[in-house]
DNA sequence: ACCTGAACACCGTTCAAGT
DNA sequence: ACCTGAACACCGTTCAAGT
């Protein structure tokens, strides 16, 4: 990331107006976007809004207080995003692989964000709707309620979890990343093929696969909704 | 995290024999446990050597091969946890279940370091070995080679990110946790029974893997692997 | 009532000086 | 050859002083 100020926003020098909580949320959002800069610092937040970085103290008890509002933005973007094309009724499988894409895409796009909010949780109003929504649509399917309720809980925690680290990697200092890039190469790029035959042979599928966080995960959605389909089956005929 | 120095390990005041990079290593991995004060600063390295901090600058190049050489350690350890009892012949199930919960115990006895490492790759020998092995039993299962490589990766990855959450999580200084606490009672505790009927009716079983990461994981883990289950029994339909 | 700016504790890291 | 200690850049946060 650069060390560039940028004032992209509409704000930036000549601030009269006096900080609100609205434009300190939309300065903090832009700075976790890697447009926006990437990482999400009062020095830089002060910059961005033309202000002193303490001002923002003003109106966000601490830093978590802050990601915690940016947090409630991020779902809301996400629940606004999942429900747009496929109306209340579709295929329950659709709908919750539209779901976990909405969440993933939304954090991605903040990663300085996201790497601070994915293990956190907040009561927010409007994500609570939807959960009813999902879970309603997983017993409609043929499985009770507490079982859609625990499948919902772990397509959550499958979703944020593999968010965290596509937004780890991404926050990690080009160094490092340069040398995992070349750590794996010579772990799966160069073996003998007399000791490590199966390996040897599927070199060039895990290469593909290195890092391709997206790809990866769309694989390991399609494998755990089958796991969920066989949870529908078993339930359908117990019935 | 308490602030106190600790003089654990069997070296402290009058350290006079020079520094190795194993009593560095061994030092760093005590750090990063619970027990050993739970975070990784050059700082608390210091003392517990009883050297200047900067002296470690002498042995690795920066904190990040640190970090890389740790890894190493950890990897081993779960290897060799792992490929304990049961010996290289077991069902395919019970082998990948152990493998993934040597590393995710390996890892959670060392949140400080796993928060750091479980994105990374290093090249070590001593896991590509065991790879090798899992992808055997895997391909013995039924699946085709390359397959059988996927489904390696994608477990791999889906037990990293969980410990990579489940760390980041434990590492969270007490009042966020707390935060996060006190929203989650909010969200599921007093839903009302009209508006949200099937959360209402679920919100027991959802309290209770609230922060039981360790139940959470297992669940997942049982039900990704009846997805590779399901890839097995159709691998073995098209033969 | 809100903002500024100096100050502090705590990170990783560098480098000249010690033995 | 290895270690020490002062120094620096960069974090979040506090607080007395400004308007």
């Amino acid at each position: 990331m650069a060390e560039q100020g940028m004032k992209t926003a509409g704000k930036g020098a000549g601030r009269r107006t006096p900080l609100t909580r609205e434009a300190i949320l939309e300065a903090a959002l832009h700075l976790c976007s890697p447009e926006g800069g990437g990482s999400l610092t009062f020095a830089k937040l002060g910059k961005e809004l033309g202000a002193d970085p303490t001002a923002v103290y003003r109106h966000f008890r601490d830093k978590d207080e802050l990601v915690l509002a940016l947090t409630d933005l991020l779902i809301a973007e996400a629940v606004e995003l999942a429900s747009g094309p496929n109306q209340a009724r579709g295929h329950w499988r659709e709908t919750l692989t539209d779901m976990s894409m909405a969440i993933r895409k939304v954090h991605l796009a903040r990663p300085a964000l996201a790497v601070l909010c994915a293990v956190r949780t907040t009561a927010s109003p409007t994500e609570t709707e939807s959960v009813e929504r999902i879970i309603g649509l997983l017993h409609s399917a043929g499985l009770p309620v507490i079982e859609a309720a625990e499948c919902y809980r772990m397509l959550l925690d499958l979703t944020l979890a593999f968010v965290q680290v596509s937004a780890t990697w991404m926050m990690l200092d080009p160094q490092a990343q340069a040398k995992d890039d070349a750590a794996w190469a010579v772990k799966y790029g160069l073996l003998p093929a007399d000791r490590f035959p199966l390996l040897h042979q599927s070199s060039a599928r895990l290469t593909e696969l290195f890092r391709d966080d997206d790809a990866v995960f769309g694989l390991v959605l399609e494998t755990f909704l089958d796991g969920v389909a066989r949870r529908v089956a078993r339930a359908q005929d117990e019935r």
